[in-house]
DNA sequence: GCGACAG
DNA sequence: ATCTTGTCGC
C-alpha cells in the first residue's frame, strides 16, 4: 500500500527555496536565515511516520528513499534510536521485516510477531507501506548543491595564509576549530564555537550538517581579522572529490566566496591511480573517477594517504603547493591544529563544573604560537 | 558473506 | 565522528 504524504510548511518552503538560488553575495543570509533552519531531518521522519495506522510498518531504507535518499537509512535508524522523534518510532523496522528489539514489545500489542532464531519478525503475509512524498527533501538538498555547484570557480588561488576547519562532537556538545597559520604553518591562531549540529550525518550531505556552524564561527574570525581575503580554508572533507563533484569544501567556498580546498581521511569516490610520484617528504598519486582527475591520494612516510581535492578559487594543483609547507604530518598542520584543538575545547567543556563555559554559543579565542 | 558511503 | 593504554616502529 502506498500512502501519500501532504508535505508540510518546512518541506514546501525547502522545496520552493531550493528552485532559485540568490546571487553570490547573498548566498550566506539565504543560508543562514531560510535554509538553515529548515534542515530538521527529524522533523521529516515525524511528519512521514505520522501518517502509519496501528499495525502497519516501514522499513528505516523505505523512509530514508521516500525522504530521497538511500544512503539516509543509517540516519534514520539513529534518529529512532537517540528518542529524537516523536512519532510512533516502533513502526519503523528492517526491511527485512525484522523488528527492533528496543520495538518487540510496542509492535508486539498491535500486530502478530514471529520469533524465529533469538529475533523478532513481522508475519510473512503482512506488506511494508511505502510512503511517498511530493518533495522529498533530500532531492532539494541536491538541488541546491547543483546551484551553487554553477557559482563554483576554478582559477589559480594564491592563498597567503591557511585556515584548518574541524568540529569535535560528542552528544549534542560540539565544538568547531578555525586554525590560522601562515604558509609554513607558524603562528597559530585559534577561535572555537560551540553550537548545535540538528541535521545527522549523511555521506554525501556534510555541507548541512556543518555548515550551520562553520559558517558562523568562520564570520566570527573574519570580523576579528583572523581569517582574511587570502587566506585558504582547509575543509575536513571533500571538495570535487564527491558522487556529484560538490563536497562540503565546495559549497562553503561558494558560501563565503572564498578560496577552500578538502582534505579527506577515507575515500568516498573516485580510484586512487598506481604511479606514485615522490617528492621531497610526499607520496602522491591522481584520484580519478573515469577520465577525470578529482583530486591527489597524498601521503608522508609509508602512512595510509588522505585526499586532497579543490574546493572555490583553486586549482588543484595550487591547493597542493600550498599545503606542501606545512604538511609534515599525515594531514597539513592548520588541519591537524583545528582538530586537536576543538578536542581539547570540547573535553574542556563537558569537564567543567557545570556553569561557567557551558553557556551557548561559546566562543573562545586563543593565540598560541606552536 | 557481501558491500563498505567524507564527518 | 566517538569508544581508548600502552606499545610497536620509523
Amino acid at each position: 500500500m502506498v500512502i501519500e504524504v501532504e508535505p508540510d510548511g518546512d518541506m514546501e518552503r525547502l522545496d520552493t527555496l531550493s528552485r532559485d538560488l540568490p546571487a553570490r553575495d547573498s548566498l550566506q543570509p539565504y543560508l543562514r536565515d531560510e535554509i538553515f533552519p529548515l534542515l530538521d531531518m527529524a522533523r521529516w521522519v515525524d511528519l512521514l511516520i505520522s501518517y502509519l495506522d496501528t499495525g502497519h510498518v516501514v522499513s528505516f531504507s523505505s523512509i530514508a528513499r521516500s525522504l530521497g535518499e538511500p544512503r539516509a537509512a543509517r540516519a534514520v535508524g539513529e534518529l529512532a534510536a537517540s528518542g529524537a522523534l516523536r512519532g510512533p518510532t516502533h513502526r519503523i523496522i528492517y526491511a527485512d521485516g525484522r523488528v527492533p528489539d528496543r520495538s518487540v514489545i510496542e509492535l508486539g500489542a498491535e500486530l502478530e510477531l514471529d520469533e524465529r532464531g533469538g529475533s523478532y519478525h513481522i508475519s510473512d503475509d503482512l506488506t511494508l507501506e511505502d510512503i511517498k512524498v511530493a518533495s522529498p527533501p533530500f532531492e532539494q538538498l541536491r538541488n541546491i548543491q547543483a546551484s551553487m555547484d554553477h557559482l563554483l570557480v576554478e582559477e589559480q588561488g594564491r592563498p597567503a595564509s591557511l585556515c584548518g576547519i574541524d568540529i569535535s562532537s560528542k552528544d549534542d556538545l560540539n565544538v568547531v576549530c578555525l586554525s590560522v597559520s601562515g604558509l609554513d604553518g607558524d603562528d597559530i591562531e585559534h577561535h572555537c564555537k560551540q553550537g548545535s549540529l540538528p541535521m545527522p550525518y549523511v555521506s554525501g550531505y556534510l555541507f548541512y550538517r556543518e555548515g550551520p556552524l562553520i559558517l558562523p564561527a568562520l564570520d566570527e574570525a573574519v570580523k576579528e581579522g583572523m581569517v582574511k581575503e587570502d587566506t585558504l580554508l582547509v575543509l575536513d572533507g571533500n571538495g570535487i572529490l564527491h558522487p556529484r563533484r560538490s563536497g562540503i569544501a565546495c559549497q562553503v567556498g561558494v558560501a563565503v566566496d572564498m578560496m577552500t580546498c578538502g582534505v579527506a581521511k577515507r575515500l568516498q569516490v573516485g580510484k586512487v591511480e598506481g604511479n606514485e610520484r615522490e617528492t621531497a617528504g610526499h607520496r602522491i598519486s591522481d584520484v580519478r573517477d573515469g577520465d577525470d582527475l578529482l583530486g591527489f591520494a597524498v601521503r608522508t612516510s609509508r602512512s595510509k594517504p588522505v585526499y586532497l581535492s579543490r574546493g572555490n578559487r583553486m586549482t588543484l594543483d595550487h591547493a597542493l603547493e600550498s599545503l606542501l609547507p606545512s604538511w609534515h604530518h599525515k594531514v597539513p598542520l592548520p588541519t591537524r591544529s583545528a582538530h586537536e584543538r576543538s578536542n581539547e575545547v570540547r573535553r574542556a567543556i563537558s569537564e567543567s563544573p557545570s556553569g561557567d563555559l557551558q553557556v551557548p554559543p561559546l566562543v573562545l579565542h586563543v593565540a598560541v604560537n606552536r
